[in-house]
DNA sequence: TATGAATGAGCGTTCATTCAT
DNA sequence: TATGAATGAACGCTCATTCAT
C-alpha cells in the first residue's frame, strides 16, 4: 500500500514542484545507498535514478557519468565520516555500531571497487587516501594523548590498522553485524591503547 | 607403450591436449590469476578460457557457471593458503610477503565481491568463513601458546583481526605494496603478541 | 525617450534582452555556423542555444523543431547565397574562396543530410532544388551572354555541374581548403567557358 | 508472404548451419545497403544485423565497433568499384548508371560523414582519398591518350572533378535518377573530352 | 514572453551462456 | 570429449522536446 501510495504520490507532483538542490541530494543519498548495498559495477544508473525519484536524464544534467556518481559520493561519505569516540570501549563500539547502520557504511568498498575499474579515478583515490590517512593518523595521535600512551605501534600503522578494521566491522560480509562490530571495537581499542 | 611416449610428448609440449585433470587444472590456475587481478565482476570468462589454453564449451563442461568458478578457486585458495610463519617480526613480514606477491594474493576480495553479487554463493561463504576463522583462531592459539602469552584480546577476535590485516596487506589498493606489508606484518604482530 | 534611450543602451549590450526579432537572428545564425561545422545529426540543439545567448524555451517559441530550423537556415542561405563572379578565373576562385570562409559554406553538406533524415523536409527539399537549380541556370546562362558562348554542355546540366562543383570547394572533406578551391575554380570556369 | 516465408526460414535453420565466411559478407551486404541508404550516423547497428540475419553479439566478434564497419564497407567499395567505361557517352552513361544501381551507391556520402564523426577514421580517410585520386588520375589519363586529348583542364584536377560528379551522380538526393546521371555523364564527358 | 530542469526512448556495446558440429 | 560461433538481455549514456514557473 505505501509503496503504490507512494509512486501515486510522487507522479502527482508537478514536473518543477521538488527543489533542483533537493534532487542532487536525493540521487546522492540513493547513490550512497545503492553503492553501499550493491557495490560500484553492479548498481545500475537506472535503479539510483528510480530509488531517486528522478530521470536518467536529469542525472546526467548533474554528472558526468557513473564514475563522477561514485566520486561524489565517496568524498561526501569522507567527509560526513564521524572519528569515532574511544573515550571508553563501549563508546567507541557504539560509534562504530553508528557507522556501520549509516547509509555510507558499504561505500569503502564500493570506492575500492570503483578505483580498480575506472582509470579517471586514480588521482581522486590517491588524494583520499591522503585525506583519511591524515585524519586518522590525527585522531590515533589525539586518543592517546589524552592517556598518555606510548604504543609499540607507532600512530601512521595504527592508523591504516584501524581503517583496516573499521573497514571490516562496517561492511564486512562474514557474520552478523553485532559480532562483527563487537570483536572489531575491542580490536581497535587494543592497538589504540596496548602499551 | 607407445600411448605412454605419446602422453609424456603432449605433456612436453606447452599447450592443448594434455589430460582432462590438467585442463581442469590450468583453468583453476588462470580463474586465480585472473580473478585476483579483475576481481569477480571484472573477469571474464573468455579471458580465463585463453590464458588457461582452454576452450569454452570445455570450460563449461567442468563449471556450471561462472560462480561455481569462483567458490573451487575460493576453496582450492583456502586449502593452499599456509599460514604465515610468527615466529621472529622479520619471518612474519616475510611470509606475508610471500602470500602478497602469490597468484592467490587478490581472491579474498574477489571472493567478497562475488558472495555480495551471486545469491548462490551465500552457503558456501557461510561455510568457508567458518573453515578460515578456525584454522586462524588454532593459529592464533598455537602462536601464543609458544610464548605463553596472555593478550587483552581473545583468540577469536585476534583471528578475525588478523584475517583483516592480512587482506589489507595482500591485496589493499593504496599505497606501495612494501610499506603495506611491513606495516600490516608489525600490526599483526602486535595484536599477537602484545600483554 | 527614456524608453529608447534604453533600447539603444541594451543593443550596445553584447547579449541577452534584445527586440525579439534579433534573438531569432541570432539563433538563425548560430545555427548557420553548428550546422555547417558540425551537420545535421551531430548539431545539438542545446549548442545552437548557448552560442546564440538563447534558452531552449525561447528557441521552440521560435521553431517547431530541429527539422524547421534547418529549413529556415536552408532558405536564410538560398536567398543570401551571392552568385560567384565569373568575369575572370581569379575573380571566380576570388568568389569562391569568399564562399568556402562564409558560415553558410557547409550548410549544403547539412542539408543533404536533413532531408534524408527528415521525411517532413521532402516536400522543401523539392522547392529549394528547384530555387538553386533556376538560378544558378540563369547565372550560367548570363555569364556565357557576356562571352557569346555555345558550349556543348547545355546551361541547365552545366548548372547542375556547377552547383556540385561549388559544394566540392566550399565543404568536401578532402584535402586543404586553397587547393580544393582552387582546383574547383578552373574545372567550374572550364564547364562554364570551353567550346 | 516471402517476407514472412523467409523470415521464418532463417529461424528454422540450425545454428551454425550458414558459414561463418558467409555471415560476415552478409553483415556487410547488408550495411553497404543501410549505411548506403540512411548515412553513418543514422544507420543502427541493430538494423545492420537484423537484415544480415546475424546476432548483434555476432557483429560485434566480427567488428570492434560501428566505426571499423564502416572503413570495412568503404573499402570494399572502393576495391570493387569498376571504373566507368569512357569510351562512348552512351557506354559512360550506362556505367554511371550501373554505379548508382549498385548497393555501393550511397557510400561515398556515408563515409564523408563518418570521417566527420569519427575521430579514429581520419587516417584511414586521408589513405583512401590517396587512392581514389591516383585510380582516377591515372584513369583520366589513360582516356585521354586513347583519344590523344590536350584538355585545358589537367588530369589532377579532372579527376577531382570527376569524383565529385559520379558523387552527385550516384548519390545525389535531387532529382529522378535518370536524369541525374544523364546529367552527370554529359559533364563528365565533356571534363574528360573538351579540348 | 522567457526560462531551463526534467523527461525517456533509443543508441552502441559487453559478456555469460548455449549447442550444432 | 572438445570446440567456438552464436545469442540477446542488459548496461551506460545522449539529446530532442516539454512545461511549470
Amino acid at each position: 500500500m505505501g509503496d503504490r501510495n507512494r509512486r501515486i504520490a510522487l507522479e502527482d507532483q508537478p514536473r518543477r514542484q521538488r527543489r533542483p538542490q533537493e534532487k542532487l541530494a536525493r540521487i546522492l543519498a540513493s547513490a550512497t545507498t545503492t553503492f553501499g548495498a550493491e557495490g560500484y559495477a553492479r548498481a545500475r544508473i537506472h535503479s539510483v535514478c528510480r530509488s531517486a525519484g528522478v530521470s536518467i536524464g536529469t542525472f546526467y544534467d548533474h554528472f558526468e557519468n557513473k564514475a563522477e556518481l561514485m566520486l561524489q559520493v565517496a568524498e561526501l561519505a569522507s567527509e560526513s565520516l564521524p572519528m569515532p569516540d574511544a573515550a571508553t570501549l563501549p563508546q567507541l563500539e557504539q560509534s562504530i555500531a553508528a557507522l556501520a547502520a549509516a547509509p555510507t557504511a558499504g561505500i569503502s568498498r564500493a570506492w575500492l571497487e570503483a578505483i580498480q575499474i575506472e582509470p579517471g579515478l586514480f588521482a581522486a583515490s590517491e588524494r583520499l587516501r591522503g585525506v583519511f590517512f591524515g585524519r586518522y593518523t590525527q585522531w590515533v595521535a589525539d586518543a592517546r594523548a589524552h592517556r598518555r600512551i606510548r604504543s609499540a605501534l607507532n600512530d601512521e600503522v595504527t592508523a591504516r590498522t584501524v581503517l583496516s578494521l573499521l573497514r571490516e566491522a562496517v561492511s564486512g560480509a562474514y557474520g552478523p553485524t553485532g559480532q562483527r562490530v563487537s570483536d572489531m571495537a575491542r580490536a581497535i581499542w587494543f592497538v589504540l591503547y596496548a602499551e
